[in-house]
DNA sequence: CGAGTGCCCTGACAGC
DNA sequence: TGCTGTCAGGGCACTC
């Protein structure tokens, strides 16, 4: 499932590629009318001025005055060959290598729509996001105090986007399992002393995805058609049952927030603070 | 308004 | 072999 890793990979790809380049059409292809999508059309004749993120949106900024933001869901993939099925948006560019550019996404949970620059009131998650993990903007004390204001498990806190942004289920499970601390400890009772530590450990993670690439588990694949090396590196994510990396304990799995979360019974014991 | 629940959607896989 | 059931989860509508 793309993250932050994921997204920043794409986002990569994608900037040498479209900045600058005309969208000459732009048109939804298997997908239905709806807010996923909306919009789109209006992108024809625009240019897109720079390919940007935030958290795991990609927002690309059009000469009009419009935004071009696509967020990748569960299985989406951008890719210049078509893919044959499943491609719910097509752009077609003034680019003579790659003319197109091809939205797939098998399970429709992804999107492809266009608002006013800047204007993210019709989407509550980016209008409401923490800062960027990787920006001085996260830090112990901002964090602090942002997880001061809710009694939500941690894990649950952390999916929210609002604490800070670009963290998914995977990377959650990582960071966690690198702090030691039980993802069902109330937000606002993480111990002040493990705050500066999860802070890191969130840092570390994504920055060390984002090296490999990111982690593919299933659908996800750069732009360029690769999977991300990640996978090799997760301690926790998906190791149910096996030995924790640290301590050698068997790894639990439970659902939290509808999410399956790993973690180490014994590594990660704070649960009440 | 914060918090909790369930839905969307379809491929992969287990079990029979 | 082919069918059925279960699982995966980001974001958001809905409810309390």
């Amino acid at each position: 499932m793309p993250e932050l890793p994921e997204v920043e990979t794409v986002r990569q790809e994608l900037e040498p590629w479209l900045s600058g380049k005309v969208i000459r059409k732009a048109e939804r292809v298997d997908a239905p009318e709806g807010p996923k999508y909306r919009g789109l059309e209006l992108a024809s004749g625009q240019t897109i001025q720079a390919v940007n993120r935030r958290g795991k949106f990609l927002l690309l900024p059009l000469s009009h005055g419009d935004e071009l933001i696509v967020h990748l869901g569960m299985t989406g993939i951008i890719s210049p060959n078509d893919p044959g099925k499943h491609v719910r948006a097509k752009l077609s560019l003034s680019d003579s290598e790659k003319p197109f550019l091809y939205f797939q996404d098998a399970r429709r949970f992804g999107r492809f729509l266009l608002v006013k620059a800047g204007d993210y009131q019709t989407l509550p998650t980016l209008f409401s996001m923490g800062p960027e993990p990787l920006s001085d903007d996260f830090n112990p004390e901002q964090f602090r105090i942002a997880l001061a204001k809710s009694s939500m498990p941690i894990k649950t806190y952390l999916l929210s986007q609002k604490p800070v942004s670009g963290v998914g289920n995977i990377y959650a499970d990582e960071a966690l399992w690198a702090s030691k601390i039980h993802p069902l400890t109330p937000a606002n009772k993480v111990a002040r002393r493990q705050i500066p530590l999860l802070v890191q450990m969130i840092k570390d993670v994504l920055a060390a995805s984002i090296e490999a690439q990111g982690t593919t588990l299933n659908d996800y694949r750069t732009v360029n058609g690769e999977v991300g090396a990640y996978i090799d590196e997760l301690k926790a994510y998906g190791h149910k049952e096996e030995p924790c990396p640290r301590c050698g304990t068997a790894i639990s799995k439970i659902v939290v927030a509808g999410r399956g979360t790993h973690f180490c019974p014994k590594c990660q014991k704070n649960k009440d603070g």
